[in-house]
RNA sequence: GGGCAGGUGGCGAAAUUGGUAGACGCGCAUGGCUUAGGACCAUGUCCCGCAAGGGGUUGGGAGUUCGAGUCUCCCCCUGCCCACCA
């Protein structure tokens, strides 16, 4: 027998499979069901670490192992070939980022096949290739057709010295990467990708997938739902408004109404004028609306208010005139005669509902609509149908008196006056919004607030200005440091209290989300209160803490009813020192403060003090003060047996001094008392109640739970979730909110997919058509950036210059390239068919591997090329491209493997294991096999490479060598236990992955076929066949000096027999009162009777004069004795 | 601050899902074989004990159970991702 020699068996059978063809995998097979496998495809760095050998050899157990299962198997692999390093690598070594790419590919190719992967080579896919990135612009575009790519302006990140564009990996502590300049943040025109339509589906598809639960809830987290509402502010500023009243059907000016709008809006200092319209009672269109444009001059400082009949008159009004106004409003418009339902109205003969409402849009550039709830349905059915058409925000409320008819109608007047719309999802603390924060890029600034005269219009100015340069990082590393600006001069109305509260502009509110704006509940939201603090502003408790025992000791009884009571929770200080009284209760697991019920007729307070001395026997308490609010628990009273909704008005006291008389006996048995240093209190304490009343003593913990509502009006008394509910509907509307952003797909840079977009003159923006696809990326002169922000493709003037496809006249390129993520979005559709060059794969061949088996890779990418993969499928599915509307049916994150000691592995560790060293010296087979052996594949977790553990491997592989010398010629006879036990073990353990302890169990079978004298040659055969999806290279080299012919690896997995795997006896441990004390083995069908005799006979010595009160057999497990204490 | 995942020998890890904790491998120790060995073979490797035997043990504490690494509650610690998201 010749040396396990690994350098030539590896390259022998390496060559040998190339050669057949044995991997190569036809679109169908007979008989056998296709199996798509995908990891994911690496990007061409250069050089191979162990984290590819990670990612493909392992996998590639599985490839095999299904394979050798029967079926098809797809294990395809490509290069994500796009990308900045090679651009990097052009600028720096005055290379061209293709040959360099190119030459990376062929390197890694290579190396990747130096590990004998299975992978399918013919189907390979390189996203630099123009015969994949045709199809790349092909996909762009029709998305662009259904309307989900736009332009828009967007913040980028900006090194002023290399007037260049930089990624985000490009900027190191807000600074350039290169230069170290400061990075400042430039509006540039950017392609977006409107992946936020399909928010909604990314999270709700999740739900019937088969992935792992925390890859499915960081998806969720990152997309970021939340459920809130939209609350708009009125504004009270010192910007004058002239404000155009037109009244209804036989009504007129003069109306205590009106006259009580005018007084208000006068009192703010604006215009107001009410023109009577003429024949009310028989009024006329052209007639009506004569006289309103007549009223005034109307320009962008007017708002035209119409009401009921009046509405039309304004709409038809502005429409003739076709001037720009500040503002419509619309309150309870009349229902337009086609609307379903309308009733039949006098004056629809002399009155035309011909709107244009995209004009009115245009005109108006603010729209509200007022709508009563009393009113008819079919009227507010009407005006809920108007409301998208006009674009315009819609409120509905309840007047004072039916179709806003009263003297006064207080939501009319509210609603006339310009407002802020701030998002928020705890609604129900309105009435406990002081004050209201813009973010520095909120729209209100720049169009309204910087053009008016105001108090401090500089300030404002100086501080949106620093705070729009400060990066993310610098606002993340300041977040305890909160500063702003108030706004001068102008305040905004609580709509709920009426109250007046300022404005601020701060930057710890983020313009990209929400509304840009928020209405501040200083005392339930922690940055809120932190920056009331800081400016002293009111903090206004709504909220009053409800905390329920859901589980535990005083877990709440389901079903049964609870019984109310008013009680005190007294905190009593020292007299001298820092430390507090707290209660351990003896007949539960209770620690707390002293509590106590209110008597009848007496006040909280002398039920603090009788309660501290009955059950501290300390006589002299002071009262110092009231800890904020009630605070509500409901839990089970464990000694009353009773559900117990307590509300509690928490008090501090003090002792004068130590004076104390001692306890009743009855006081001494319910509880101990204990003096606990004021740091320790938060721990000792284990009651919920208590925890936060303990909280305010120190004043720093805000409440931001939920409870029962307080100082709320009509609401006060409504459970947070109730009144969150119904504040959301009077004063706002509900509205779901995303973290998710549009995904950006520009990039200033040259080594990507070109846009396949033309800028005509003429035309505007237009797409390249079909025919010319691919525009090819142009050769440049050199990479660097050109300068004014576009990319070095700017600089190639054959590129740029172009006629429109659509008038044949002067148009330019665009000349920013595709985010990589896109190349990625759809690889696994080429694999089903990479050649093809009319489609970016037929459906015939999609239809064979769509959607994926089993997704595997890092878990870097669970959340952005996830995401964008998913929805990239689904737009492709809504266009009735692909089949399916996900694309991988299962998805799995693998470990990590960090350096030797325990690192990550990287350069600047001087940890980095290279693997074609390793290969070189133990040999491929060894490394995957260690791979696969250190540890559980799929889970969030890391291993460290463990030099003498990648031996322990090659040892193994070593014994297997030398098994061959016992085996003989013969096929004689049966398998082993040993060995129908590891087909089973062996099978299962690679199906679900556990590759570990697939070959834990191919070592427990060796040390069994090494103590054997000798082996049948079916016994060797099978062993190895176990072997070929770990070691494909030694198995196919023994398989082969076997006598076989075949590779091995298109056997078949070897079959295991049921009645082999069972022993003819087993092992019972033994446990007396459950601790393990002996064992016993009988035969395997022995019964529990003679099972528990023979256990009963080990260990009689033990159990004699001691009774057996009860025996518990587990079959093939153990015997327990119960005995009698 | 939020979300997720974890915590088992000297180390990487197993544990039929509530049933003899530590499979398998590494390391270490002793012995054998050897000119040598980072090779190979055998035995051992939680603690006390020569042994028979006894005791302990899955981050800490409590609970449920005949029986808990596994279930429940409280606390502590570590890693990863996100982070002023209203």
């Amino acid at each position: 027998m010749k040396n396990y020699d690994h350098k030539g068996i590896e390259k022998k059978w390496q060559d040998f499979w190339t050669k057949n063809k044995i991997y190569t995998t036809p679109d169908s097979a007979p008989k056998k069901d296709n199996f798509y496998l995908l990891v994911e495809f690496p990007y061409p760095s250069g050089n191979l670490h162990v984290g590819h050998w990670y990612a493909f050899a392992v996998p590639d157990i599985l490839a095999r192992y299904h394979r050798m299962q029967g079926k098809n198997v797809l294990y395809p692999i490509g290069f994500d070939a796009f990308g900045l390093p090679a651009e990097n690598a052009a600028i720096k070594n005055k290379l061209n980022p293709r040959k360099w790419t190119e030459g990376n590919i062929a390197y890694m190719k290579k190396q990747i096949q130096s590990m004998g992967t299975s992978f399918d080579w013919s189907r390979e896919v390189v996203t630099c290739d123009p015969s994949y990135y045709k199809w790349t612009q092909w996909l762009f575009l029709q998305l662009y057709k259904r309307g989900l790519v736009y332009q828009k302006e967007t913040a980028v990140n900006w090194c002023p010295k290399d007037k260049t564009v930089l990624a985000n990996e490009q900027v190191v502590d807000g600074k350039c990467e290169r230069c170290d300049t400061e990075v400042e943040q430039r509006q540039m025109l950017q392609w977006n990708i409107k992946i936020t339509d399909y928010a909604d589906r990314l999270i709700e598809d999740l739900e019937p997938l088969n992935w792992p639960e925390q890859i499915k809830e960081s998806q969720r987290n990152w997309i970021g739902r939340s459920e809130g509402a939209e609350i708009d502010f009125p504004l009270e500023m010192g910007k004058k408004y002239k404000f155009v009243y037109l009244h209804g059907y036989k009504s007129k000016a003069d109306r205590p109404r009106n006259h009580w709008y005018r007084a208000g809006l006068e009192a703010l200092g604006h215009e107001v004028i009410i023109p009577d319209l003429p024949n009310s009672n028989n009024p006329v269109e052209e007639e009506q609306v004569k006289i309103a444009i007549e009223a005034t001059d109307y320009d962008e400082n007017t708002v035209l208010i119409g009401h009921s009949l009046g509405a039309v008159v304004a709409m038809k009004a502005l429409q003739k005139m076709n001037k720009k106004i500040a503002r419509l409003v619309l309150i309870a418009p009349t229902i337009d005669p086609a609307f379903p339902g309308a009733e039949e109205r006098p004056f629809h003969k002399t009155f035309k509902w011909d709107i244009d409402y995209e004009l009115l849009k245009k005109l108006a550039p603010n729209r509200l609509l007022l709508s009563d709830l009393k009113e008819p349905e079919v009227r507010i059915n009407y005006i809920r149908h108007l409301a998208p058409k006009l674009d315009a925000q819609l409120v509905e409320t309840h007047a004072t008196q039916e179709h806003f008819t009263g003297d006064k109608e207080p939501d009319v007047l509210m609603w006339l006056r310009p407002t802020i719309r701030v998002f928020t999802t705890r609604s129900d603390t309105l009435f406990g919004a002081t004050y209201l924060v813009l973010a520095p890029e909120h729209q209100f600034i720049r169009q309204f607030y910087t053009s008016q005269t105001s108090l401090n219009k500089a300030e404002v100015q100086q501080y949106v200005n620093t705070a729009l340069k400060r990066s993310d990082l610098e606002r993340q590393t300041d977040q305890k440091n909160k500063t702003g600006v108030r706004l001068e001069g102008v305040s905004a109305m609580n709509p709920a209290t009426g109250e007046k509260v300022p404005l601020y502009v701060a930057d710890y509110v983020l313009g990209h989300y929400g509304t840009g704006a928020i209405m501040a509940v200083p005392a339930h939201d922690e940055r809120d209160h932190e920056f009331a603090e800081k400016f002293g502003l009111p903090i206004r408790e709504v909220v009053e803490p409800l905390v329920v025992a859901t589980s535990g000791f005083d877990a709440i009884h389901q079903d049964e009813p609870f019984q109310e009571r008013n009680s005190i929770i007294a905190i009593v200080k020292h007299w001298s020192e820092d430390k507090y009284i707290c209660l351990a209760w003896k007949p539960a697991e209770w620690k707390g403060f002293v509590v106590g019920g209110i008597e009848k007729g007496e006040d909280a307070i002398a039920a603090g003090v009788r309660e501290i001395v009955e059950e501290t026997g300390y006589q002299k308490p002071t009262f110092i003060r009231q800890l904020g609010g009630t605070i509500h628990d409901k839990f089970y009273h464990t000694i009353k047996r009773v559900n117990t909704f307590a509300h509690f008005t928490p008090l501090l006291f003090q002792l004068e001094d130590g004076t104390h008389v001692d306890i009743a006996d009855t006081e001494k048995d319910l509880h101990d008392v204990h003096w606990v240093d004021a740091d320790k209190v938060a721990n000792f304490v284990n009651s919920r109640d208590i925890k936060v009343a303990w909280a305010r003593v120190s004043g720093k913990n805000i409440y931001t739970g939920e409870g029962i509502l307080s100082n709320s009006g009509t609401f006060s008394g409504l459970m947070t979730e109730e009144g969150r509910k119904q504040m959301a509907e009077k004063f706002g509307r509900t509205k779901k909110m995303y973290k998710l952003r549009d995904w950006i797909v520009s990039r200033q840079r040259y080594w990507g997919v070109p846009i396949p977009m033309i800028h005509c003159e003429k035309c505007g923006i237009v797409p390249v058509p079909d025919k010319d696809l691919p525009v090819e990326l142009p050769e440049v002169k050199d990479y660097l950036p050109e300068g004014s922000g576009k990319s070095p493709l700017a600089k190639v003037k054959k590129f740029v210059d172009t006629a429109c496809p659509k008038c044949g006249g002067k148009a330019k390129r665009e000349t920013d390239t595709l985010d990589t993520f896109v190349d990625s979005s759809w690889y696994f559709l080429r694999y089903t068919d990479p050649k093809n060059p009319k489609a970016f794969a037929s459906k015939a061949k999609q239809a064979k591997w769509m959607p994926i088996n089993l997704y595997s890779g890092g878990a870097e990418h669970t959340t952005m090329h996830l995401l964008y993969s998913r929805f990239w499928h689904k737009a492709l599915y809504d266009m009735g491209l692909v089949a399916d509307a996900e694309p991988y049916t299962r998805r799995m994150n693998r470990s990590i493997i960090l350096g030797p000691d325990g690192q990550k592995m990287s350069k600047s560790h001087g940890n980095v294991i290279d693997p074609d060293e390793v290969v070189a010296r133990l040999g491929a087979d060894t490394v995957r096999m260690y791979l696969a052996f250190v540890g559980p594949y799929n889970e969030v977790s890391s291993f460290p490479w463990n030099p003498d553990g990648v031996v322990g491997v090659r040892r193994f592989l070593e014994r297997v060598w030398r098994l061959q010398e016992k085996v003989g010629t013969e096929d004689a006879g049966a398998l082993s236990s040993a060995l129908h036990k590891a087909i089973k073990k062996v099978g299962e353990d690679i199906a679900a992955q556990k590759f570990n302890t697939a070959i834990s169990q191919l070592m427990i079978l060796l040390n069994d076929m090494e103590k054997r004298e000798s082996l049948s040659r079916n016994e060797w055969t099978t062993f190895l066949r176990l072997l070929a999806p770990f070691a494909p290279h030694m198995a196919e080299e023994l398989w082969s000096s076997a006598g076989n012919k075949k590779s091995i690896h298109v056997q078949k997995w070897p079959q295991y027999d049921e009645k082999y795997l069972v022993d003819e006896e087993v092992t019972y441990g033994i446990q007396i009162d459950g601790k393990t004390r002996d064992e016993v083995r009988v035969p395997t069908d022995a019964d529990k009777e003679t099972v528990e005799k023979a256990a009963r006979d080990v260990v009689a010595a033990r159990l004699e004069g001691k009774t057996i009160k009860r025996t518990i057999v587990v079959p093939k497990r153990l015997v327990n004795f119960v005995l009698e204490t």
